[in-house]
DNA sequence: CCTGTAGAGATCGTATACAATCTCTGCCCC
DNA sequence: GGGGCAGAGATTGTATACGATCTCTACAGG
């Protein structure tokens, strides 16, 4: 069931596995929200039939990560501001309950691992890495996630995630895209003593910060090429 | 985007529709846990090929809702009593939000259809339809959590009650199966009068009976259950 | 120059075909 | 009599075929 190494895509099967590579691509902001993922395109893409191809986008439509309208085929999701506002709420909702139980029940060895993953997010801003960086800020989320033991919660979250990245793609600013490292340094910091109440209060003012960093007045509609961004993703 | 009769269920196609049905008939207990979800047995049953079918079998596996074995074919889930816990307490979280949110804008004409609802409810214990008794339960706490315009979370809502309907099979007790009314009805009160708090407390309280109403003693760690093994054949 | 329409091409929706894998029955051997 | 093995039957995984629907271009009319 875990996964020891990263712990975040488990790929059961192949359209699972395309599934996972058009997340990855869309969290990384290489599949800007409104491209267009023609079956027959993916399929060729990743050697495979329309049929495994459609079984992924099912998977990600259930998930609001991609839209499927009838007979016009499948593009990445473009979350309105109203959807985007109510993503938000559910990642505050969701990830203050996580947190709470994270911080009861992290032990000094997770600790340990998420100083490492703070400072990997730092270096990917340091060297301008932007997409690393972006992901990792969502892996950190998911980490504290995990620590909780709430399997249910965390799912949920993960979808949040994704979604995120195709707000912060659609209304992110250029500068605050990628939370803060202090932020996320505070909030670890406030588990590591066992501090629920203020490890949830962070939590809740850090997702309002990047939140209010969204300009919700614009949309940028550009498409990337989708081949090129969908090669070569993972590590 | 809002479905006015009576909210649940939108099939956009073919293959939705399909997982719709199996949705109910698990949230109606008419499908128990472990019950084996042959393609073709669908299939012929439904009147389509086993293309649709496996997207519908897809789609529910994505929610937890139906378990998908490599080569082995796809079964009703059963929850371990782990999992049942988690999705109690994924709906203390999710549900205590929404019904804060639905406190704070709910109309006197949401009142009013809530109360008849609730009737309803009370009309179909009383003449021991059970099946209709839990799926107008759920429904009721569809509802509540629609007054509060939150689709995001909602939408999490809907799968937790499909799992709970999964549990409540599992691990139900004979007599108290289905939410009381009474305990709907001063949920509905609260809300009419505005009073968050009050109505937070009371979903928290409600959530937690209908917890500890089930038997989650049995099993604790993998060992598979009573029920599993009567209904999939499993040796 | 703009707007509306017809046809060709592209894309989607579904069924079906075939190979790979699993399950179950019956038999052999111990 | 019990346990293990082999083959037949059943079921799943994937690709492909074909009809239905949409989109885009070219052209006629205003």
């Amino acid at each position: 069931m875990t996964d020891g190494t990263t712990g975040l895509p488990e790929a059961a099967d192949r359209s699972s596995e395309i599934a996972e590579a058009i997340v990855g691509a869309i969290v990384e902001q290489r599949l800007a929200p409104g491209t267009r993922l023609g079956e027959d395109d993916l399929g060729t893409t990743f050697g495979v039939s329309r049929t495994i191809v459609r079984a992924a986008l099912r998977m990600l439509a259930r998930d609001q990560i991609v839209t499927m309208r009838p007979h016009r085929g499948a593009t990445v999701a473009s979350p309105t501001v109203t959807e985007a506002r109510q993503v938000f709420h559910a990642r505050r909702v969701v990830e203050a309950a996580l947190i709470r139980d994270a911080a009861k029940s992290c032990k000094p060895a997770d600790v340990r691992a998420l100083r490492g993953h703070i400072a990997a997010e730092g270096e990917a801003l340091a060297r301008g890495d932007r997409s690393a960086a972006i992901r990792l800020s969502g892996d950190f989320h998911m980490r504290i996630a995990q620590l909780s033991r709430q399997d249910v919660l965390t799912g949920f979250l993960r979808e949040l995630i994704s979604r995120s990245a195709l707000v912060i793609a659609l209304y992110g600013t250029t500068r605050a895209s990628s939370c803060g490292t202090q932020e996320h340094e505070a909030l670890l910091e406030a588990i590591a003593r066992h501090d629920a109440d203020t490890a949830v209060a962070l939590m809740t003012a850090h997702l309002e910060h990047v939140e209010h960093d969204l300009d919700l007045a614009r949309g940028k509609g550009t498409s990337l090429d989708l081949a090129t961004a969908l090669v070569g993703r993972r590590s």
